[in-house]
RNA sequence: GGAGAGGUGGCAGAGUGGUCUAUUGCGCGGGUUUGCUAAACCCGUGAGCCUUCACGGGCUCCGCAGGUUCAAAUCCUGUCCUCUCCGCCA
């Protein structure tokens, strides 16, 4: 969420926010709203006051008379202290509807466009998109081909939108999962495993919704649980309701996690095989930052995201995202999209990674917040998080980018070690 | 899953309806004394919100959410968490 007084402050540029964002939220009403429950607000407290003080005058009374004249008299103020909290109480869940909508501020160079088209390439990974002089397939025909990916039983068990990973497939999770995760802590990242699944008001905390019709999330019913789409749900929990000192930032985290995701209305177009799925596994960075410190962060997990990708020997770009393709907490977000030659008629890029600036915007809702040695009070944290590892998409890359002309792949050398192989033939 | 105990400020720990401005100690900050350090003594020491140029004033917060009452850390209900015992279990 954004500053309340923030808003009320700068209603023109946030306004032009939403604009340039083609965000729909009402921001003249959120203002009109604010200033109507300030003044309810200092209307109650002003009561509370005066209850208060009567309340005292009780306790300190001697005579029966006074007392019942006095309790009275509270009795009065408390009855129009109870309809104006009630008052207060439906105006507030009125303001935080229309607060939720409003999007994050956004970095002055993000380019201006209505959705993903817009994105902005800014440049390459170390390796080149290579020529294939050979029909290539995609990972679907090649994984069904070598047996590492089951769809079929996936359904069967779990669904469409489910599958099977198996043989070296089921090893090609584990050695990325490492690989990633050693590039991660020596980049001074501490590993963490979390829980997959996470209270609702986590889920809310870091800007999901866990119920209603577009939700993207599972929930347990008869639970107060939702499963996690990311391990930025958990790994921004972390800190829920906390307050840091100022010398402990930035904190860096990755998270490896299982995410689940509904894919609600999502199916058929461009989602074939593992690109779009209701269930992988992946490697999350997140970190908490001083606000002079997060701008930095996030060029810090850009430049990670693309040591893995080179190191993986995969084609990629990376692009600046449009305005109107930003998520509601990014201020300004980097993908990387590597070259996926099965994709589509001739290949295409896809999605696989994407790391977010989230400012102060997912830190106020969560309530996190530090604490300087010099200055009084309180301030709210900046949260960045970025994808190191999405093991489902990077599949998609490896298996289709390392093929060869007999359908068998090569293992990438940085893998090489985990799995003890440089190839994944058919079996016999 | 069953039974019980508990959750109070940075930490320890008192407070069982009004005299509470949440006692006290430790820690922390400042000061006095002092060759230096220590000790002793004195003063101060949470967060959020509203208001004020400022000084200041007000409201809220005793795990969290409700309720009773003129008044709740204290009584009631729900809930979360921690600990102990029993059962089950990788």
């Amino acid at each position: 969420m954004l500053d309340r007084k923030f808003i009320i402050d700068n209603v023109e540029a946030v306004k032009l926010n939403c604009e340039r964002r083609f965000v729909k939220a009402d921001v003249e009403r959120f203002v009109s709203l604010e200033l109507q429950r300030k003044s309810l607000q200092q209307d109650l407290e002003n009561l509370q006051a005066s209850a208060n003080a009567i309340a005292k005058e009780i306790g300190k009374a001697s005579n029966v008379e006074e007392r019942e004249s006095k309790k009275e008299s509270g009795r009065k103020i408390r009855e129009q202290a109870d309809l104006i909290r009630s008052q207060l109480d439906s105006l507030e869940v009125e303001i935080d509807s229309v607060q939720k909508t409003i999007p994050n501020m956004t970095h002055p160079s993000a380019p201006l466009g209505v959705d993903d088209l817009s994105n902005l390439p800014i440049f390459n990974g170390k390796t080149a998109i290579p020529a294939f002089d050979f029909k290539v397939l995609d990972h679907v025909e090649l994984g069904e081909y070598l047996d590492l990916l089951d769809f079929e039983s996936g359904a069967r068990v779990a669904g469409a939108g489910f599958y099977f990973l198996k043989n070296d497939a089921a090893l090609l999770e584990l050695a990325l999962q490492q690989y990633a995760i050693e590039i991660l802590i020596e980049s001074g990242f501490t590993p963490v495993i979390t829980p997959d699944l996470a209270r609702n008001s986590i889920l809310q905390g870091t800007g999901y919704i866990p119920r209603g019709q577009e939700t993207q999330i599972y929930s347990i019913d008869g639970t107060d649980l939702s499963l996690v789409a990311t391990a930025e749900i958990p790994l921004g929990g972390l800190l829920a309701n906390q307050t840091v000192d100022a010398e402990q930032l930035p904190l860096r985290y990755c998270g490896i996690s299982h995410c689940f995701r509904t894919e609600a209305g999502a199916a058929g177009r461009a989602s074939r095989g593992l690109y779009r799925v209701h269930q992988f596994t992946k490697v999350e960075m997140f970190a908490f930052t001083l606000p002079e410190q997060s701008e930095a962060m996030h060029q810090e997990m850009l430049q990670i995201e693309c040591k893995i990708f080179d190191g993986l020997e995969l084609p990629y770009r990376v692009v600046d995202t449009a305005t109107g393709d930003l998520g509601g907490p990014a201020y300004r977000k980097f993908d990387l999209e590597a070259w996926m030659p099965g994709r589509g008629e001739k290949g295409e890029y896809g999605e696989v990674t994407s790391t977010s600036n989230c400012t102060d915007y997912q830190a106020r809702r969560l309530n996190a917040r530090y604490k300087t040695k010099t200055e009084k009070g309180t301030k709210f944290l900046h949260t960045l998080n970025g994808t190191a590892i999405a093991i489902s998409r990077a599949l998609i890359a490896i298996m289709e980018i390392y093929q060869k002309n007999d359908k068998s792949i090569a293992i990438p050398k940085v893998l090489q070690k985990y799995i003890n192989k440089e190839i994944i033939n058919k079996k016999k």
